[in-house]
This record gives structure tokens, sequence and C-alpha cells, in this order.
DNA sequence: AAAAATCTGTTGCTATTGCAACAAATATAT
DNA sequence: ATATATTTGTTGCAATAGCAACAGATTTTT
């Protein structure tokens, strides 16, 4: 497997092609798509950050997904969903690569190597997707608000292969992503320091059991 | 795309060819595999169902993925994760293809035409993957018991056009798949029912409101 | 450098949920 | 058909988490 780099710069280097991918600029706090009859779009953030924000029927705003450089989106991911609202929000200045879901699996009239690779591509950050999408889960489906924060940090050190480790996000949002919320989870912090198991400057975390 | 049955006849007609993929038959009740080391595994259920199952540190067993018809899991999806231990259990006698995540991307000696074709259907397994995780993400991020069933049953509604659902698992299931406490989604249960929300005889399920 | 916006930590109150335990109903195995 | 295992519904109690509101810290914008 290439590294992200490898595989950024690939990305990078994508004009219009037998695959009709468009690149496209946002600007902090746009739009970049909205999740509603567009069934065939895929999309890949470039570079910079992205929110995947729900509206239910009550109004309630919720971050169901944080993307970033490399993340793979787009509705042909998702659910055909009626009650919801799903946008895709730009949290700093962002570039997006869009194509066609359908055009994966079209052969290519000149079967080139091209489209080769670039089918190899996606394809495997559709699979880190899909090992991110389980990570989260995991943590989603612990039963409360510690063993969330605790098995996120564990997972964060044995990518680190530290005890100090840095949260990647405000901590406004890292509730959003363990879905509690934020005071409960500062509250769950707090009582984390004080019985010892973590020591907390800023986000920077020591993890101090085994 | 082609259909849930043709993807199904394809993969069941799959012998030991370029791919090197291997059958295994399962009783209900047994391991099909254990998330440890294997880190190139991927595994196709080709028929049966069964449970992702973890146990924590604390001994505590949950039900983190349930898997059926096509459904495709393996390591190789999964965060490298060092402090619970995951299994892979037959809940019903199973037929399983495994095969390498390394072989999808080595080019095929003989360039033949089943080795592309299978690369396309699994990447076709992987995206609906990815929209089964997507689709119990957006569930697991509702805030309460309530918003988890309701969500459920919107979706299983739209799915079969229908106000009249039947839930395809048992309770306790659902309870699992929905990160929540059986009892008390039995209670609100109740509740919804009480409230004029919902009527319900056994699995099947009528959503009253629109 | 000042002003505005966002993030963080805290706390009281309350609603929700998990847990435990049990009986009744179903489903499965012998 | 009978026995065994599993699932379902219920309830009291306790723990947890959500909500609201606010002040101080930090970051971003002008």
């Amino acid at each position: 497997m290439q590294s992200e780099e490898e595989i950024s710069n690939f990305l990078k280097s994508i004009e219009t092609r037998c695959y009709k991918t468009t690149k496209h600029s946002f600007l902090k706090g746009e739009t970049i798509t909205t999740y509603l009859e567009k069934r065939n779009q895929l999309c890949i953030l470039l570079n910079g950050e992205a929110d995947l924000i729900r509206y239910d029927f009550n109004g309630n705003k919720t971050i169901i997904g944080q993307f970033s450089n490399n993340s793979i989106f787009g509705e042909a991911l998702y659910p055909a969903n009626t009650n919801n609202e799903l946008f895709v929000l730009a949290k700093t200045n962002c570039e997006v690569l869009f194509f066609s879901y359908d055009n994966l699996w079209t052969k290519c009239r000149q079967n080139c190597s091209f489209h080769k690779e670039f089918s190899e591509q996606i394809n495997k950050l559709i699979i880190s997707q899909v090992v991110e999408l389980n990570t989260r889960i995991e943590l989603l489906t612990k039963k409360n608000i510690r063993d969330k924060l605790l098995s996120y940090f564990d997972i964060l050190s044995s990518k680190k292969l530290s005890k100090t480790i840095s949260i990647p996000f405000t901590f406004t949002d890292l509730a959003d992503y363990l879905s509690v919320d934020r005071s409960a989870m500062t509250r769950e912090l707090s009582h984390l320091i004080e019985e010892g198991f973590i020591e907390k400057k800023g986000k920077k975390i020591k993890l101090l059991y085994n």
C-alpha cells in the first residue's frame, strides 16, 4: 500500500479525464453538498476539514461525520433518508473532488491505466473509510462516557505508540464525535483526573494506567 | 448495478482461481474468525447469520456488528485494537468465503476477466457495507432511545414503502444494534404504544404518525 | 490591539437509562 | 410431546447523562 501522501498527490494531480471528475474550492462556512437527490455523488476532500451535519425534525443540529484529508463521502455512501436533512459544511477552506459513483463501474473506453489506478485508489480510500466508521461504532457502542473516552484515548495511544496523546480536535467536536453532551463529557474528564487515570493540559492528555 | 441475487450467485460460483479464495462451512455457535493478527483477512458471508462480538476488559459482551447475506467483514476493515477481543460467531449455520485483502490489489498475471469482475463485486459489497455502517451511526448518534427507535422504524418503513414494518431480528438483538439496554428499550416501546405512536403485535409494528 | 466569537469548565436540577430480578410467552432441541 | 433454552415484558431503584446557564479562557476577526 502506498503512503497517505502518495495517494494525496495522485488525487491532486487529477484533471478532467475519462472519469469526468471536477475539482471545486470552498470557503470556510460554505455548503459543500447536501445529501438529497444526489444518489450517485461521491466526493473526496483533498484538503481542509468539513463536517457532515444533520438537522432533525426538531431542528436539532448534530455533527454525524467529520472529514479531513482524503476522506471520501457523498450521498452514494448514505442510506436514502426521508426525515433528516444532511449537509456537508466546510469547517475550513476546502478543496473537493467530485465524481459519479456510476463512473466507477463503467468500463473505460480507452482502457487507460489512469482509469485503473484511479479506481484502485478510490477503493483504498473507501476501505480506510470503513475502518474509520468501524472505529467510531466501537466507541459509540460503549455504554457510558467514561468508557467512550478511555477507548478513544486507547486508540490514539496505540496509533502513536505513546501514553501521551494530543486530541486532534476541540473538546466540543470530540463530544459530538462520541455523541455525548459536552458538559457531561467535561465532567467525566474531571473525574478521570481526580481519580488519577489521566493528566490533562489543554489538548495533551497523559494516560496514567497501563 | 446488479441485483443482490446476481451478486450472490456470482460469489457462490467462485472456486479457487487466481484470487485464492477459500470457502468454509460453520455450524451454529462456531467461531468463524477472530480479529487478532489477521490484518489482511476479508470474509464474505455467503449465507447464514453471524455476529461480531466484543469482550471488553471487564468481560462485558457486546454485539457490535451483525452480518447476513453478502456482508463483508474481517480484520482488514477494523482498526488495530489492543484492548478488546473481537470474535465473529455463527448465529446460524454459515458458509463463508475467505480471501486476502492484499490480493485485491495485486494485478492478475493472466489479466483474466474473472479477476476483474471479482474485484468489482467486492467493491460493490464494500460500498453497501459503508451504507450499512452509516445507517447505524445515524441511529447511534440519536440522543435517546425513543429517537433511535423512531428513526430505525422510519428507515425500515421507507425501505418497504409501507407504514407497517416487521423487525428483522429479535428485540434483544435490536437493543444490541441500537446499543441500548433491552429492558429500557421495551419500556420505551410500551410508552410509544400508550402514547399512540405505534401499534405492535410481535415483530410487526404499525406506524401511526405520518 | 481591540472586539467578537468560540471554546472550556463548572454546577444544580431533572429526565433518562441501565441494572437486576422475575414471570410469562415463544422457540428450539431431544 | 416434553423438556430446555431463549426471548419478552415489567418494575423499583440507583447511576448516569442531558440540559441550561454562566464566567473565564482562548482563538479568530477586524
